[in-house]
RNA sequence: GGCCCCUUCGUCCAGUGGUUAGGACGCGGCCCUUUCACGGCUGAAACACGGGUUCGAAUCCCGUAGGGGUCACCA
């Protein structure tokens, strides 16, 4: 029978894809690695994780990274996904050096990079493999193949197509006519070579050798709409795009045989495999994968939504890869991440565990390390997308809102309070007159549970004397001793030894300032923040307060 | 259930026959200090269990247990 009416769409050789796809032209050692995703509407975490691997063992051997769009499941296909793929990738610094780069815009030799696209080189390799023998069809319904599975679970076998239950296995050639005859829809499946007590070895890079059974389903090669599975995608795309390593999540494990003997018939050298554990979580006592229902970190966009560093979700993810980076970053301060190494055979075989205290202390070492600009302008883009309201306040003077980020961050010790972008409108929100008069009301309140109460005339005082043009000490100097006068002590140890003499020590002078100038306790350094304030903001509130 | 993988502080990672089992996050204490952060010092905290091999085992071997994955016309 011509095989040509299970691959209407085969078009070429074995041999012209081998012309049309020659191996690359790369130095010895440099390594071909791919991410391939399926656009079903969501960005995973752990697409990123596998996506910065892949990348860096790429790159770090002179190689190439490309993307690869697995959309060979067009019931669960969501639009829009690839575009959120292209650009969360790009947005982590991960951009492919081949494949889709903008919707509907690829590069790189090897495509197309979308595997809908590529019906007839996979229909041309399963065309080889039926004329070889290799492949048959099958017409087995949903039905029948579930039967199947009920009949194997009664009698405790197995369960799966293979050996004898594979029904279309051993058909006639005048059964195969009739049925096709009769409008049957089929698929067409793999002839499993696999015997009995074969063992396959998979040398993986993480783990080392693996041994399993060798294959002995039938698998599915081509669906019933002609589109292949991952199965029969995985070896003739990583072949034919010539990938040398392919690092992919754990769960394909087991189906390494199949996809060896997969390419043991086509006789073609299978690529590296590293299989990387997932991300997990902690869940009542026991651990799963993070997931996509149930977990809002384990999407991409929750990131970008609380607004981590890009950087910093980056040195997580390489904190989880290899825990010397941490080592690594305390001995290069200010080094890009990209300089660091990965080695896939260090990686670990054990799936860790998502941190969230971990990925904020990260963000606060990568926050703390930015420059008031950097900061700036991080912010607003997240700002502009997240909330818009702080955003125009925040835009408004650019050289205010970068001062206000830039107290404490000259020295020598940088503040380190700052996890994530989302903190900012409520942690800065009172440098901003309009904000700070929505504040009033918390501010008063504070202002009269202030225990020892302001004494009268202290902000008024504090207002008319005020000279921004004071450094730190003369600052502290001054403000000690107006507080002497009004009943503080200069600091709390002398209020301690002597408590009957002063109502409080330069601490809680500090307060009262605090709690009228920025309607809360906890500022970054007075000093600063009062200079960033300007003397007129400073005024006007103290001022403001004294009727309070 | 079959097959496969995994197992060092709560978490992440070091440690590949001889270490007081190390670091980081988190947690506690102390110090610094104008609050909050930062920083410094310090403490509690682990080799899943049982057998071997060995002068000696977290490290090698064999079991057991626990956890995970996989057995689709989803990837």
């Amino acid at each position: 029978m011509d095989s040509a009416v299970f691959t209407p769409q085969a078009a070429f050789t074995l041999g012209e894809l081998e012309a049309k796809f020659p191996p690359r032209n790369l130095p010895d050692g440099a390594r071909v690695t791919r991410f391939g995703p399926s656009p079903t509407g969501f960005m995973h975490i752990g697409g990123l994780y596998t996506s910065l691997v892949s990348r860096r063992v790429a790159h770090q051997s002179g190689g190439v990274f490309y993307l690869r769009i697995e959309d060979t499941d067009k019931k669960r296909e969501v639009e829009g996904t690839v575009d959120l793929i292209v650009s969360s990738l790009a947005s982590y610094g991960l951009s492919p050096d081949e494949g889709e780069i903008a919707d509907g815009q690829e590069i790189g030799a090897y495509g197309p990079y979308r595997q809908s696209a590529r019906m007839p080189i996979y229909q041309s390799c399963v065309r080889w493999l039926l004329e070889q023998g290799h492949a048959y069809p099958c017409f087995a319904s949903a039905e029948e193949l579930q039967a199947l599975r009920d009949e194997q679970a009664k009698r405790k076998v197995q369960p799966g197509y293979y050996g004898s239950w594979a029904i279309w296995r051993d058909k006639t050639e005048a059964e195969v006519e009739a049925a096709l005859a009769a409008g049957l829809p089929f698929t067409v499946r793999l002839r499993s070579t696999g015997g009995r007590d074969e063992r396959v070895t998979l040398p993986d890079t993480i783990r080392g050798d693996l041994e399993f059974p060798a294959n002995q389903t039938d698998v599915v090669l081509l669906k019933a709409d002609g589109m292949p599975t991952y199965h029969l995608a995985h070896v003739v795309d990583d072949h034919f795009m010539r990938t040398t390593d392919v690092v992919r999540g754990n769960e394909w494990l087991a189906s390494y045989p199949m996809h060896a003997q997969m390419f043991a018939l086509f006789g073609w050298t299978p690529p590296r495999f590293a299989h990387i554990s997932p991300i997990e979580k902690q869940d009542s006592g026991s651990r799963r994968k993070l997931s996509k229902r149930h977990d809002p970190e384990a999407s991409v966009g929750w990131y970008m939504e609380a607004g981590y560093p890009k950087g910093a979700v980056t040195e997580y993810l390489l904190n989880l890869i290899d825990g010397r980076f941490e080592d690594w970053r305390v001995a290069n301060p200010g080094v890009s991440h990209e300089e660091f190494a990965i080695e896939l055979d260090q990686m670990s075989r054990s799936g860790a565990l998502f941190d969230l205290a971990k990925l904020d202390s990260v963000s606060r070492d990568v926050v703390g390390a930015m420059s008031a600009k950097e900061i700036y302008d991080a912010a607003l883009v997240w700002a502009s997308a997240h909330h818009p309201d702080f955003a125009v306040r925040f835009a408004q003077d650019a050289e205010y809102s970068q001062a206000i980020l830039d107290i404490e961050r000259h020295g020598e010790r940088p503040r380190k309070d700052i996890v994530r972008w989302e903190q900012l409108p409520t942690d800065i929100g009172y440098f901003f007159d309009d904000r700070y008069a929505e504040l009033l009301g918390e501010a008063q309140e504070a202002f009269k549970a202030l225990q020892p109460p302001a004494p009268a005339g202290l902000l008024t005082k504090v207002a008319a004397d005020y000279d921004p043009a004071l450094d730190r000490d003369q600052w502290l100097e001054w403000l000690r001793d107006l507080g002497l006068g009004f009943g503080y002590a200069p600091n709390a140890k002398t209020f301690k030894a002597a408590p009957d003499q002063y109502i409080g020590h330069f601490g809680d002078l500090a307060g009262v300032l605090r709690v009228v100038l920025a309607a809360r306790r906890n500022t970054p350094d007075l000093h600063e923040m009062m200079q960033v304030l300007g003397k007129v903001r400073v005024a006007a509130r103290l001022s403001a307060a004294v009727d309070w």
